[in-house]
This record gives structure tokens, sequence and C-alpha cells, in this order.
DNA sequence: ATGGCATGTAGGACATGA
């Protein structure tokens, strides 16, 4: 099966770019984030049509994030554990049943948490503690499993075409970097670093001062998949050139296929 | 050092993003 996410940023600004994606690329299973709608105004008739079920958990404006799949899906839950008062919707998973393996799927869109220091940085911390709670107990489940999604997250240094511009930002400061490896140091493996090595591989790029005719990216946008998930994985790569297409989102499609 | 651009909400600026 062939897994994409993709930080659409805005639903309604995006659905004739995202359907021609899912036409032309034809994901079996799509994570999106930022679709910054309700579940009620979600345009889910334009997307079932194309042959996919689709599972929103949306909120007014901003945040969001749902699954589409070609695939059955089960056992569908929405919302990070760990705090019953949030409700910011960035989190949601189900179980995607594959021809030859059922595959837990949780797609993200963890807090930017700038600026930094601040109320919002401690959000983001908080919630990838949460994360790491979730984390835990997904590698003690026999299903193998995958959390993807906009991490907010630049790894390292070699993720960024220009790290100095991000020394003081939530993305990359040191306490954000250390709080993604704890999470990927219980047993994790970051997809893309496990197949391509070396920085110049983007999946975000700024609307502004033409980031990306300058290449100037970064790479916040990631899979982590369990040991026994990592078994199953075929390839990981980026789909950078959607970048370049009419009315784009700032990030781009990042891939997986598992053999399942 | 700053803003640059885009989106949603709303019907004019403003909040948010990364």
């Amino acid at each position: 099966m062939k897994i994409a996410t993709f930080n659409i940023n805005g639903i309604k600004a995006r659905l004739p770019a995202l359907t021609d994606w899912l036409k032309e690329s034809e994901p079996d299973v799509a994570l999106l984030q930022e679709i910054k709608s309700v579940d009620e105004a979600f345009p889910r008739e334009a997307i079932e049509d194309l042959g996919y079920t689709v599972e929103t958990h949306g909120q007014k404006s901003f945040n969001g994030v749902a699954i589409l799949s070609k695939l059955p899906l089960e056992d569908v839950t929405r919302g990070l554990p760990g705090d019953d008062s949030d409700e910011q919707a960035r989190w949601i998973e189900a179980t995607v049943i594959g021809d030859t393996q059922a595959v837990r799927v949780c797609g993200l869109y963890l807090p930017n948490g700038n600026p930094a220091p601040g109320p919002k940085y401690d959000y983001k911390l908080a919630w990838m503690d949460r994360l790491e709670a979730r984390a835990r107990d997904l590698l003690a489940d026999e299903m193998p499993a995958l959390m993807a999604g906009d991490y907010n997250i630049i790894p390292q240094a070699e993720d960024a075409a220009k790290p100095d511009q991000w020394v003081k930002d939530a993305l990359f400061l040191p306490q954000s970097r250390a709080a993604f490896r704890r999470i990927v140091n219980l047993g994790f493996t970051e997809a893309f670093r496990a197949r391509t090595l070396g920085g110049g591989h983007y999946s975000f790029w700024d609307y502004q001062a033409g980031a990306w005719e300058r290449n100037n990216g970064i790479r916040i946008d990631h899979f982590l998949l369990t040991p026994a998930c990592a078994d199953l994985m075929a390839d990981c790569w980026i789909e950078s050139a959607v970048r370049g297409r009419e009315k784009p989102s700032d990030h781009v499609p990042v891939w997986v296929r598992l053999d399942a």
C-alpha cells in the first residue's frame, strides 16, 4: 500500500489541487493536515467520488486532520489522548486493512510553537509529551503502526537549506529536536532518513521571498514507523514537484510504500 | 532587523502559520 502525508493548508482553497493530485498519484491512504474546516463543511463527496473513504477531525478556521483511504478502515479515533481539555484538532488514527496486513495509521499536525519561549511553545512541548505516551503504546501493540504528518520539527541542520535562519525558531530549538529524538529513540524508524542521507531534501517552502524558486526549504513532514512496520517498508520519497504547481500548498506530499 | 505571502473569517483588518 502507498501512504502519503500532505499538509494541504486549507481544503477550501486546495480542493482542485488535492483532487488533481489524488487522481494522478493515487495514494491508497492520504493523511491530510490543516484542513481548516469543520467536519460538516468538508467537501467529502468530491473525494468519495474518487473512490475514497473520508474520515475527518476538523475545527473552525485552524488545524484539522483527515484520513482518505481506498482500503477499508476500522476503529477510527480522533484526538491525541492525555488532555481532555485540548480543543485543537491535530490527531486522527485508524486501522487500514491491507491486502496482506492490517496497519495502524496515525495522522498528526504537531503544534508550530512560535514564538518561543511562551505559552504556544509550552503547548508544543506538552503535546509532544502526550505524543511520546501514545508512541509507547503503539510500540507495545502487535499491529504494525506508523505516525505521519506535519511534525513542525527540523530534525537536523541538514534538513534546512539555511539552518542559521532557524536557530531561535520553535521548529529547530534544541529542546524541540530533543523531544523528537526521544520519540524516535523509543524504537521508531524515521522512514525518509532510513533510505536517503544528506541535505537538500525538503517538504516545506515558505510562500514568501521566493523560497521555492531559491530552494530555501525545510524538511518537517515525517513518517515514524514501529519496528514491525519498518520491516514492511519498501520505499520512502518526497513528491517535491507538487510545490511548483498552480496554487500549491506550502507543503508537499511525503510517501511510504509498505508491503502490506 | 523587518517583512515578504497565503488562508480563514468576515465583509475590514486581523490571527495564524513556519
